[in-house]
DNA sequence: GAAATAGTGTCTTTAAGACAGTATGTG
DNA sequence: CACATACTGTCTTAAAGACACTATTTC
């Protein structure tokens, strides 16, 4: 009988289960790394904390920690945003994982990065959450989708050393971020609720590194439906006040 | 001096790890998952291996392994395909890594998928490599980038159980697959040395599930520059024979 | 009213879809 | 010569860039 087969192969594979020893092999640690993503001011800013343990003491880290085993990767994340930059509720998304053997000096680490996009006043929060936490400057070498590492520089303008292979996170993460606006107008999860379109078009022009067109970045966004007008305006900005728009839930 | 404040600190770094105990948490266990895909005959494929093994003994499994501590994740991925499938140089990507706590009935395991494209003789050579491993074909339940699980048929066209979560995995890699042809013309990549255009495009159709219009997609592919003619053509075809074009490399 | 940016209307350019019509093999 | 598919040329449509022009606020 087809159904006490099933059953018997699943007794079967209980008692395998039971006598399972999975300490058999050695194992690498797996952490995850957060990337957390803002632009204002014409440049690109990311979230680092200065490590004061070994190793790569003194060195600025993305947010992480080591997962837990009874806990997903994305829980992972969340938490390490959590402990490290007091933000929840930010929509994480998985951003590649990097496993050179020789990335961490210890021990074999391999770093689910992750990546998130905040608008800017969550990340001055998140930026004044610890001392040892800061908001940095990205200094981004190449131009389009070219990819490479990604430095950082400090409130001075001076560049931070970074440590472990972060400057290659930060570069996929630049790229990607890159790379997503090309087909969704996603610069409206960098501005808080309320925005002009040319607001849009400076964070669209900042993440891209170049000009874009006024007349058909209107027309494309408006066109999409992701946004739509309050009917508010600007106040107070020394030339005709261009009108609010809201991200458009569906 | 700075120098000598640089050297210490290094010092003090070697002593660290020195006497750095890796064993103090405990670990998941990492495995990378190679969705090996083809496309022919109006469908898309992939390998699945049959487990002889528990958990999951006698379901169908993407090929895979553990990633053993001095190798990297793209190595480990390239061994597991040709452990496997007996197949080597075949271009890797890293498409996600799936960690849910409980995927895996022993202990915890995180796994790093990867995906290629291979032409339909390499396929079938890879399929027949050993008794335990099949072409298997898949069935994308959803269109254009919806996304969602994927299952795969046997040869007669009966569904086959899949272990884990790899219908999550493979379900990934189509979307993966159609979402990177909308701005890539990749389909040669599962097709021999020499094609016509319409090769091409019945592959891109395939991908994509869905019809192409014939005189855009000609016109795009030629403009791309990725492929060039040959100047030889198509024989014995029953109609005006086309032209075979080769992937141009830059 | 000057300055500055918001917003509108229209022309041009470019790429995609539609479709008619010609070309060239096999049987 | 019939048939099937390859290939070419042209018309239409839609989106993007360019640009002229009007609108509305602060100073």
């Amino acid at each position: 009988m087809v159904r006490s087969g099933k059953r018997e192969a699943d007794d079967d594979e209980a008692r395998f289960l039971e006598s399972y020893d999975p300490s058999t092999f050695d194992r690498p640690s797996v952490a995850v790394d957060v990337v957390l993503l803002s632009a204002f001011e014409g440049a690109l800013y990311t979230l680092l904390v200065q490590r004061h343990e070994h190793p790569h003491k003194g060195r600025w880290a993305l947010p992480g920690t080591f997962v837990r085993l009874p806990e997903s990767l994305d829980d992972a994340a969340a938490r390490a945003l959590r402990d490290k930059a007091g933000l929840s509720g930010v929509f994480l998304e998985q951003l590649f994982t990097f496993g050179a053997p020789r990335r961490d000096p210890r021990m074999r680490v391999i770093a689910v990065a992750y990546y998130a996009r905040v608008d800017r006043r969550r990340f001055a929060a998140a930026a004044e959450h610890k001392p040892d936490v800061a908001a940095c400057r990205l200094e981004v070498p190449w131009p389009d989708e070219e990819g490479g590492p990604v430095g950082a520089r400090d409130a001075a303008g001076a560049p931070l050393a970074l440590a472990f292979d972060h400057a290659d996170i930060l570069g996929l993460a630049v790229k990607r971020l890159r790379g997503k606006l090309d087909y969704a107008p996603i610069g409206f999860q960098l501005l808080g609720e309320l925005f002009t379109l040319y607001d849009l078009q400076r964070v669209h022009e900042t993440i891209l590194d170049r000009k874009l067109n006024k007349d058909s970045f209107r027309r494309r966004i408006v066109d999409s439906g992701l946004v739509k007008p309050t009917g508010r305006s600007q106040r107070g900005v020394g030339h005709r006040p261009a009108e609010l728009y809201r991200f458009a839930k569906k």
